[in-house]
DNA sequence: ATGAAAGCGCTAACAC
DNA sequence: GTGTTAGCGCTTTCAT
């Protein structure tokens, strides 16, 4: 079925259908309303081929995903895409996807699109320091949106980006220790350098010390075993030490393991993955679908006016702390 | 850039390149290599919406995306969606999401989506009895494959699926525990009726029957909780009980909480989840990346001669048992 | 407020 | 083997 057909049911000409659905103000109020009575009766859907070749407009919003790591921590795109493809549904953009390695093929894979399909705009996600991804759509001024801070101060590092603030998720997570009581705090977390990483350090450093407090830490490459060796040898390193807070869930998952019988050690992970529900594990809690919303949000509002507003609009989202019996 | 560049740039009509790259057998040896390295040079793709007006084809594959469950059986979703979006670059689909709450609300998005954007073809996943999906497309001529077997026999039900043996995988759980020397074997799965748990429950009775045993069963809804007092009633009307199989890992995650410090009990689930890695659960491991290539494959076959081939096309994989402290 | 004409980039059919 | 013509369905001038 195609605007012709509409046309010709409704009685009316082929761009007085068109301006009922692109421009309402156009059309005689009387005429707007039986035209929309018909294209719902009929169940037309303007044809987006055509319409994009004519508006150079795909209303497709494309996002990268990535084959997880070791599965536990890696287990938030599911919920973020599908708030992303909702929200975005409801805004009238749909999601492609695709997949790439790393930064070099997933800017290969942008040339691709941006000369089929044509995506309005993409979503990054796992930003890193020095992302040529973030860089490649600047310079060409292709509007796109960050699940993840620019971790640079770069001034050619300035876009549109959502976040969730692990530092305030840390931090939360630390005073939570300290109001049951606990005063020798460790954090397990990654090496330096990773802006997460050092960003969720960060909060645990600042919640101790707004009570004179400094705690021992230790830092490894994520995952279950590290986190368990990490926690044996800093229990060991301080044995007054009553709680943990981690980087991650499956760090955590490997200090709960590092737990002797005689000693009690309260242990927070961070990201509220399934396994942390699994386990009783209290984690940080992001909340992915508010995220994935403003992701949209923002690059929905951008859209409408390519022209106005700050390009650097940025969305600074709160975790929330999923209390369970590990502390 | 448009075809009319590369045409300009190779010194040849607009057509001719049009050929070299849909018809490459009809233009001269000496002048398709000539064009197509042109178009390598200048980066040159065709533009998707022009090429779907003229061809109908949308080279675009749509795929819904649920919002999980518990999160713990639910997160095979990624793992899934990765490989089917690198899958299909590779035959020149991409991947489409949407999301729809039940099956009414996702036919509802596949007459949107037909209207606008027209993919090629569609992919199902978590398919029921009496799936309304299934029998809206197929009775609409709309090409689509089933990740999940068509849990009817009625001769409109018949379509292209991929799914995994469930029965072959609680199978191997089960023989498992009985080449460790377990003979009272207990199963934990959901309430009869779904197609899915049917499956995953006649595996272990089989594996059960060979060696002329049998065991005692409980069904309940999906949940860690669930699982728990499943397990606990079990464990506690026969005492002899030494091992269980669990339709999920979910459920499987709850009968390890119901084993007593006294009483040594063997548990395996089903899914091989992050949560099931975390806590060393023993599982029946789905092979998700060949299902979504599988998928593919099935889709692209069909697309590619839309009469030809047998229409009811179908893969099943086998599962594995990874093996951990559990079990 | 409504109707007519043009053209987005591409490919299938036809002519050369 | 290559070039020309037409038209996919839509929206955007422009004229009425």
């Amino acid at each position: 079925m195609t605007i012709t057909d509409v046309a010709k049911a409704a009685g009316v000409s082929r761009q007085t259908v068109s301006n009922a659905l692109n421009s309402p103000e156009v059309v005689r109020e009387e005429t707007l309303k039986h035209v929309l009575e018909v294209i719902e009766r009929l169940g037309y859907r303007a044809n987006q081929a055509a319409r994009q070749m004519r508006t150079g407009r795909s209303r497709l919003i494309a996002i990268g995903i990535e084959p997880d790591g070791d599965g536990i921590s890696g287990s938030w795109a599911d919920r973020f895409l599908h708030s992303l493809s909702e929200t975005a549904a409801q805004e009238g953009y749909r999601i492609l996807l695709y997949t790439a390695a790393d930064d070099d093929s997933e800017i290969a894979t942008y040339e691709d699109l941006l000369g089929a399909y044509k995506p309005d705009a993409f979503v990054l996600t796992a930003t890193h320091h020095d992302d040529l991804r973030a860089s490649w759509l600047l310079e060409r001024g292709l509007p796109f949106v960050a699940f993840g801070r620019p971790w640079s101060d770069l001034p050619d590092a300035r876009h549109p980006w959502v976040d969730v603030d692990g530092a305030a998720g840390t931090e939360a997570a630390t005073r939570h220790l300290l109001a049951a009581g606990h005063r020798r705090i460790g954090f397990i977390g990654w090496p330096p350098g990773s802006g997460v990483g050092d960003d969720r350090r960060e909060g645990w450093a600042r919640a101790l010390s707004r009570q004179d407090l400094s705690g021992l830490q230790r830092a490894v490459e994520d995952g279950i075993a590290a986190g368990e060796s990490a926690a044996l040898d800093l229990l060991a390193a301080d044995p007054g030490v009553t709680a943990l807070v981690c980087a991650s869930d499956s760090l955590a998952l490997g200090a709960l393991q590092a737990r002797e019988p005689g000693r009690p050690v309260a242990v927070i992970g961070f990201d509220d993955t399934p396994a942390a529900r699994a386990v009783g594990l209290t984690s940080v809690h992001q909340p992915l679908g508010e995220a994935a919303a403003a992701c949209v949000d923002l690059l929905a509002r951008a859209l409408e006016s390519p022209d106005a507003g700050p390009p650097s609009a940025h969305v600074l989202l709160a975790p929330t702390l999923t209390i369970r019996q590990s502390a």
